[in-house]
DNA sequence: TATACTGTTATATACTAAATATAACAGCTA
DNA sequence: TAGCTGTTATATTTAGTATATAACAGTATA
């Protein structure tokens, strides 16, 4: 797993390697039961406090998305499947609200819309078809 | 103008009150040169601190939205039809960008995006045509 | 059992952004 | 001049983030 953090980045540390071990999770570049790297190796390999790094695993237990066994280490969690979808979806949706709410106040139509996101496609190579 | 601000919220009130103001403009609810609420004012409205209010129209000054002059007030400024057009395709792209982010890690396809936009769309009363 | 890993907890400190209170000053206008 | 405007300076508080250090506890294994 690479995780690379900026701490000039408004985003706090622990909030980086959260977002970082839960897209090599959901993506599954992380499987089930995978050891995660200790909290002094990863701080260590980060430059930063353990304690930062135990923040994040912290907060990923709670959200389930890893299990945290003492004295033996980190591991991913069994996938709920469905519980992810969906997560994925509310990402999604709360993204297009914030463009609907845009488009309403400005009174922008879906085609404005979809010419942005076909540009933004073909910039990112993402298929339309 | 109604401003509503949460102070449990994570966005600091100054950038609250920055939002709502740029809405109001942006929408035309605020027409140009027209006198905004005196730093004091509003700030006793909100019963919140005069510096606060005070952050966020410097800040809304300094992004050419309202002009100060000591003595009378703040004032929408004039328009700058091309440069607000911009800024809101801008905020459209960067949700359009995470939303193709998210669906190329986790290979969500276009059309799920569109039923996505078309559920979302529904909901909010937004046309679509 | 000793050791070297794991994670856990407590304490203290530092830094920053945000927000506040208060007071004094300056410009505009009726 | 009075009563609005905005401006500036100083000091303080609070919350969140991140750190260092030390001590403690569980696991695995040589």
């Amino acid at each position: 797993m690479n995780i690379i953090i900026s701490n000039s980045s408004s985003v706090p540390i622990y909030e980086q390697i959260k977002q970082a071990i839960k897209t090599a999770i959901l993506s599954d570049e992380l499987k089930e039961d995978e050891n995660l790297p200790s909290v002094r190796n990863l701080a260590n390999d980060l430059r930063i406090s353990f304690l930062t790094v135990k923040k994040a695993y912290d907060e990923l237990e709670e959200e389930g998305y890893i299990k945290t066994i003492q004295g033996k280490g980190s591991f991913v969690a069994p996938k709920n499947i469905e519980l992810m979808k969906e997560e994925r979806r509310r990402e999604i949706e709360k993204h297009v609200e914030e463009i609907i709410k845009i488009a309403k106040i400005y009174n922008i139509n879906k085609s404005e819309i979809d010419d942005i996101f076909n540009y933004i496609a073909s910039e990112e190579d993402f298929d339309i078809n």
